[in-house]
DNA sequence: TTGTACGCGTTATCAC
DNA sequence: GTGATAACGCGTACAA
């Protein structure tokens, strides 16, 4: 069928043959390692790059038993935050020369174990994960190999080995208690279902306990499911218990903020007059909004910066923080009342 | 330094002597082909878990001359659009046990090419590209090799090998022709300056044909470039030369659209009183918003599955059309005016 | 059903 | 400065 005809094949020491050298001065010459004089050198590269001679990387892999491979795992991408994360990371991976194995977990722990198992039959020099909640036979394997891995946008005391990213029971404490002290008194959330996002969790932790230490009302969680962002926002808005109206809703993330305003405007509600929105992230839609959505902007992009230096440093030996935390920073936006 | 002990390595040979079978008998058993005993399966597996023991992808793919790897390249994830064509794609590549080498090139095919490169290294099953336009090097290059080729997004009658897209000149042509019928006549459209999107620029000469048929003014082009796509339509709307107002404005995107009109109403211009506003691709944010956005909506999704399953047929030594032309579908909306 | 060469394309090591 | 040889971990082909 596919199958490459012999006399396509130009490995090493077709090269080899052609030049009149042995293979090993071919593979000193392609590498740019000393041990070659200038001359052969020359001559080598320049007939390799005629006969379209290139190296093969797997076989290179198996010889030095080192990739140059880096594996990412992301729950989605369907969602500015983690292509933030992701442009922040490429470029510096790109300069050191690794490739990215990445996939999209869906937020389910069993696929991000299935992917990890295929990509680390790779043998990848590195490996990124989201978050800190992993399924108990991935924890296991990684703990048996010497594989480095970073984990990226939550952060925990015992990371797998390394790890980059914000505090979201603190970042969810933030920015309810800045709408607290708004005086909001009647919250609501709208967001995924407990379990699927265990950051999301975190920060619904820490809007229950914001809400809690002023004494206000349980916070009431509608959870939704499926859809883009903009329509699980409206639809969430559209679920709340109206029998017990909320004075302010607090979304999952800034777009779906931005769906549950435009239901809440449709449902003949204005903000902040009947009611305050806020979101999360600081995405970029806020970013030309007439009205601002009241959230808290994420590091996203530093997120995914400093990670892939650390990852980088720890593949070259030089140690870094097993835990780097960054701060997020709340924005103030016209979704909220002003005291 | 990290170099791995050596009694920490468990090979296939090590599952071998552990289990006092040959080497061979372990491949077939891991692989679950003919010829060994159900017992000795049995035992075997069993003992390979016991042992941690997993397969060297890198050797495999070495000694079969063919891998399970997959290559993708995308301009950008900062935009909806490849985001959902991704999500199209992968569930069918995972099923049947790919990995995906992914990069993103910012439209830059130096930099397809330098990923190619590095990927093509690794003897990838495929290679997914975004577009027909090229550098020349890679052309070269991917003519010698063998390596099948799937192009998405936009199509040619001269694809490397097979592609999946939209015709984006017609795209262009059809929301313009619709603008057109409205009765607009200044038109001017916000997009990334002239070769650097080719998609974009094709629909541009869609629309500049679809108002030169209707013997309308010439589209006034205005060229942004850095930010996020909603401050980039904003700042593209704001860039626009009013001594000669356009009456309607085309967006390089849905996203801009919004950004754009979100500038308009700021600068005092009411849509579509004032002024008609059109985006592109149907993207999520349109689902929500009370005033819809004309646009025309891209078969995104399709593109990522049916890309997906053609190359994976072509792996498989199943032919299928070079070329796939899928459809868009026009979505008038409320930010231009009825007839 | 199981085992024995040998090759996949490259690099490390040591000799010349 | 250059070359020969033995790995790297696995699969194919054939023999037992």
């Amino acid at each position: 069928m596919s199958r490459r005809r012999a006399t396509d094949k130009v490995d090493i020491r077709a090269v080899a043959e052609a030049a009149g050298v042995s293979l090993m001065t071919v593979s000193r010459a392609m590498r740019g390692v000393d041990g070659v004089s200038d001359r052969t050198r020359q001559r080598i590269t320049r007939l390799a790059q005629d006969m379209g001679y290139f190296p093969n990387s797997a076989a290179r892999a198996l010889a030095v038993t080192n990739s140059t491979l880096i594996g990412v795992s992301l729950p989605t991408l369907l969602n500015d935050v983690f292509a933030d994360v992701l442009s922040g990371m490429r470029r510096t991976f790109e300069r050191a020369g690794y490739s990215s194995v990445m996939d999209t977990s869906d937020y389910d722990l069993t696929r991000e174990l299935h992917w990890a198992e295929r990509t680390l039959a790779w043998r990848p020099a590195g490996l990124i994960l989201t978050g800190v909640d992993h399924a108990p036979a991935l924890r296991a394997r990684l703990a048996r190999d010497r594989t480095p891995v970073l984990e990226i946008w939550d952060i925990t005391d015992a990371p797998l080995d390394i790890c980059v990213g914000i505090d979201h029971l603190e970042a969810g404490l933030t920015l309810a208690r800045h709408v607290a002290n708004l005086g909001y008194r009647a919250p609501a959330y709208v967001g995924a279902p407990p379990g699927v996002d265990p950051r999301a969790d975190k920060r619904f932790d820490g809007i229950v306990r914001a809400f809690a230490d002023v004494g206000a009302r349980a916070v009431q969680r509608v959870s939704v499911t499926g859809g883009n962002s903009f329509a699980a926002g409206a639809a969430g808005f559209d679920s709340i218990d109206l029998s017990d109206p909320p004075d302010v809703v607090f979304f999952l993330t800034d777009n779906m903020a931005f769906g549950g305003m435009m239901a809440a405007q449709k449902a003949g509600l204005s903000v902040p007059g009947d009611l305050g929105i806020a979101g999360f992230n600081g995405l970029d839609l806020t970013t030309v909004m007439p009205q601002p959505i009241t959230t808290l902007r994420t590091p996203r992009r530093q997120i995914g910066e400093i990670g892939a230096q650390h990852l980088l440093a720890r593949l070259n030996g030089v140690s870094v923080p097993r835990v780097t935390r960054l701060e997020c920073s709340l924005q103030p936006g016209a979704t909220t009342r002003v005291v």
